[in-house]
DNA sequence: AGCGAAATCATCCTTTCGGCTGATGCGCGT
DNA sequence: ACGCGCATCAGCCGAAAGGATGATTTCGCT
């Protein structure tokens, strides 16, 4: 999160540095303001588009049907496992590396790798094969 | 979607001739361009976020059933996967490390390796629990 | 207001994985 | 006999994952 709102701060602090040095540089008075401001509404439009999805928390996904898949919400508390380690746990099993998860949890891979760590020591594994293994066998993933 | 955009088009011409306006009405010549540009780009980003989250919203997907499992024969042929890749597989699916494999199947760790790489391949994955996942999906493990 | 659990991030080090290349032997079918 | 698919094995290298530890921030609950 902190890192996306400094990377967009960077991206606009250069793109008005970068207007204001096409501006001296090629006389940039000669261009239409309205064209001006058209380039900048795009760019900005796309940023915001890109941010927006960015900061959005993963919509989860849920899907159930017939399956007669239950959570055993019981055995997740008894293993102390968290929230957040919980929904590592998910993408662990939806077969992403630990970069994708931190990227589409927004945060860094050394928070994911710590989740990931304490998952395994949770569920006893060593892997996260191991440990995809086990909480299915335990009816905490489907 | 189609209401998104037009909004969104009517919102941005409007912006445009408002500021088009005031440039004439009240010398915004005497602004400075980057105080202009600055809340161009403030205003747009918001509409980017905006618009952003409305037209990515809908995104359910499947589906799945599970009974009884019954593997999908058909797809593991399909797929080119051989009894052996099939074997491994399986053992990457209970969790097991490439070590473990090569002791259970009595073959040394570079045969489970190639054995390995080959699933992945075939499965078009590019780490084993993304292998896992997909061959769930696809019905040939449970 | 303050305590404790979560969540976040970092660094260092080891092990495991994955990609690539190449090689050998065996059975099967034409 | 020859080609072909399958299974077997090896070595190298870089990337990913895992273990240990410590620090800071955030948040829920009392």
């Amino acid at each position: 999160m902190r890192r996306t709102i400094i990377i967009y701060g960077i991206a606009m602090a250069a793109l008005l540095g970068l207007l204001k040095l096409v501006e001296y540089k090629y006389f940039v008075r000669d261009i239409p303001l309205e064209f001006y401001i058209g380039v900048v509404a795009v760019i900005f439009t796309c940023l915001g588009i890109w941010a927006g999805l960015r900061l959005t928390r993963p919509r989860v996904i849920e899907v159930e049907v017939s399956g007669p898949f239950e959570r055993d919400d019981q055995a997740v508390k008894k293993l102390g496992i968290s929230k957040r380690e919980f929904e590592v746990l998910e993408l662990i099993a939806a077969g992403l590396s630990n970069q994708n998860i931190a990227d589409r949890l927004f945060v860094s891979t050394s928070t994911v790798k710590t989740h990931v760590s304490n998952v395994l020591a949770k569920l006893d594994a060593s892997r996260r094969t191991e440990a995809i293994a086990r909480a299915k066998q335990l009816r905490i993933i489907p």
